[in-house]
DNA sequence: CGAGGAACATAT
DNA sequence: ATATGTTCCTCG
């Protein structure tokens, strides 16, 4: 379903040669190094590539989103090389080099071929693409102030202004928090909105249905499926919803969010408000422990985005174009009980056509440059619903987070957005099993409140001129949502299993005097969030690393596309602060290649401890050519 | 609360 | 059987 959808799209088919020869290796290979190294090359090349300009004048760029082959909209030329094997897992260190920040404003410009990096057979956790599935959304805040303008096309590539075709409209959801929660062990803010996004959870833990264990989502089991949320299923056939249940006495209809434009049209084509109709696809009941709802659901179509050439354009367009919906975009309801003097201001800046949560963003841009001063320490244990909060994420030296904008002149105050996302570099979007978790007290000093996008809950924190642009980020924490219940989500394909790492992020959107908006997008260091640290791995050894470039040397031979035989990779081993940094020196002989013949024949990446994943080996790298490399 | 630890449940 | 996920319990 998803090529069809990316077809439908227009996507362009990344042209990239995946030789990946990487053996389905289930994750614990991984682990426990039974795997030979391999390395896999692909090399793409588009028709053009211009990197430097793709993100420098954009204030966003919009990923393909999809895990197939999800031809970037922008291409550039690459070369990933994947090695697969026996890398052990390096702690990620906190204070080093932020990868991400590195990476990130790489990454904009050119996303790899997701496929091209790992077999499909060995879904790698921390990157499977996918929690861009909509689902519906079912938010109450326990702020009790809050108002979700989420009708920025969330999760499908097609609802990005610039490549969404022409006509397309999307249902967005907007959701009314009513219902109290019931918290199990305590803490009244913990739950909150997760039984939104998620629909609702038993008390008591449920399984992954597999064996024994069955879902209870309303004391039955049954519907491992929902329909209420066709993201990616064939149409939209309302029934019942284990999920999105509804509770006694609370009942209305969630928020859905609809992905596959099909399904969007039918559904307009049934009704202009959806309202009704979908309330069809909700079930009666609902898991009991989800006692709390935010019943109550905005459809919204989104008109598609006309297709300019120019990104700032589009965004432009897109907004406009979906101004007429704002209206509809809001839930009338959210806006009341303002929690902090801040919030109950106007906030202009908030535009309805923010990008989606999985659109890549610079972190800089013009003047302006979003950046985290402390990074968050790399391990936070998160909690579940049923306990109470873990507290907020806390900085290595023990404060907390930083994040400053800098480069912005202006007296008007901003917001700073927050939500947890993936902590794989080759795609940065929300995380489909954790969010950001609302931390309030007396040590905490930072005001916020939440909203809900999409399926991600956002943490929105004032920027103000007088505190120079700068926040303390005290007052997030990381709840973790079951495995079970997010797997079950219609149109989800990550598995939570070992998908425990996570980045916070960081955007904000700057209204310009010319009336334009940028969005910047900083992420920080990956965060393990799970309370084990994850099984102890081997340190990456020089040896490893010799035998990953010898297996490359040996797959780029084989290969014989743009690499000639005497390419080769090689790894130098070297020590900077205390770190292992390996640098690994790609030789390639492009002369093949036509269409790039400016290009150098040699590349060099640099991997460290902080890039290193546990099932994935290092994330992969953009070298300044816009050749991809990665090594797992 | 906010942790830390660990029992108990599942997945590999 | 081992590793990882979730829920509980305890303590300051």
């Amino acid at each position: 379903m998803k090529s069809a959808e990316e077809d439908a799209y227009g996507y362009s088919q990344n042209n990239s040669i995946s030789l990946a020869l990487s053996n389905p290796c289930p994750p614990s290979q991984y682990h426990h190094l039974q795997t030979s190294p391999s390395l896999s090359i692909s090399i793409s090349q588009p028709s053009s590539f211009s990197p430097q300009d793709n993100m420098s004048s954009v204030g966003y760029f919009q990923t393909s989103g999809t895990r197939s082959n999800g031809a970037p909209t922008l291409e550039s030329p690459r070369i990933e090389i994947t090695a697969y094997g026996q890398f052990p897992e390096d702690e990620v260190e906190e204070n080093s080099v932020p990868v991400a920040k590195r990476v990130n404003s790489i990454v904009t410009l050119t996303l790899p071929s997701i496929d091209g990096y790992r077999d499909p057979t060995c879904l790698s956790p921390a990157s499977s693409v996918s929690s861009r599935s909509c689902h519906s959304d079912a938010s109450s805040y326990e702020s009790g102030f809050s108002y979700n303008y989420d009708n920025s096309p969330q999760n499908s590539p097609w609802q990005s202004p610039c490549v969404s075709p022409k006509g397309s409209s999307s249902l967005q959801s907007c959701t009314l928090g009513a219902s109290p929660r019931h918290s199990p062990s305590g803490s009244p803010h913990t739950s909150i909105t997760d039984d939104s996004w998620m629909g609702t959870r038993g008390s008591r833990p449920n399984s992954p249905c597999g064996g024994k264990r069955k879902y209870s989502f309303n004391g039955g089991q049954s519907h491992k499926y929902h329909p209420y949320s066709p993201n990616h299923s064939p149409g939209p056939s309302p029934h019942t919803s284990p999920r999105l249940s509804v509770t006694e006495d609370t009942w209305l209809p969630n928020t859905n969010q609809y992905t596959n434009s099909a399904i969007v049209a039918a559904i307009n084509a049934l009704t202009t408000d959806g309202l009704a109709d979908l309330g069809e696809g909700i079930p009666l009941k609902s898991r009991k422990t989800s006692l709390e709802h935010s019943p109550s659901m905005n459809l919204k179509v989104e008109p598609g985005g006309e297709d300019t050439g120019s990104l700032e354009l589009c965004q432009e367009d897109f907004s406009s174009a979906r101004l007429p919906f704002k209206k509809e975009t809001y839930c009338s309801g959210f806006l009341d009980v303002p929690q902090h003097p801040y919030w109950s201001k106007p906030k202009p800046y908030i535009s309805p056509s923010l990008p989606a949560l999985d659109w890549q963003l610079p972190s800089s841009s013009g003047p302006y440059s979003l950046q985290i001063d402390v990074q968050p320490k790399s391990h936070h244990r998160a909690h579940y619903e049923t306990e109470g909060s873990r507290g907020a994420v806390k900085a290595l030296a023990g404060g907390h987070p930083v994040v400053q904008l800098h480069g912005y002149m202006e007296s008007e105050p901003l917001t700073l957005q927050l939500f947890i996302g993936t902590a794989d570099d080759r795609l940065l979007r929300p995380h489909a099993f954790y969010q950001v978790h609302r931390i309030t007290g007396k040590t905490v000093s930072t005001p916020s409140h939440e909203v809900m996008q999409s399926n991600t809950k956002v943490l929105e924190i004032p920027l103000l001129p007088e505190s120079n642009m700068r926040a303390i980020i005290d007052c997030a924490g990381i709840l973790k949502l079951r495995n079970s219940d997010i797997e079950l989500r219609k149109g989800e394909t990550d598995i939570g299993r070992k998908n425990t790492r996570v980045r916070m992020v960081f955007r904000v959107h700057i209204n310009q005097p010319n009336g334009r908006m940028v969005s910047l997008q900083v992420a920080s260091n990956p965060i393990e969030c799970s309370q084990r640290s994850a099984q102890e791995l081997p340190l990456v050894d020089k040896q490893s690393m010799e035998s990953c470039a010898a297996s490359g040397r040996e797959q780029m031979l084989l290969s014989g596309h743009n690499f000639q035989p005497d390419s080769k990779v090689v790894f130098v081993e070297r020590a900077q602060d205390g770190h292992h940094i390996w640098e690994m020196e790609a030789k390639v002989n492009r002369e093949s290649s036509k269409s790039h013949p400016d290009q150098p024949s040699t590349s060099t990446c640099i991997w460290t401890e902080e890039n290193w994943y546990p099932d994935e080996g290092f994330s992969p790298f953009q070298l300044p050519d816009g050749v991809w490399v990665s090594c797992n």
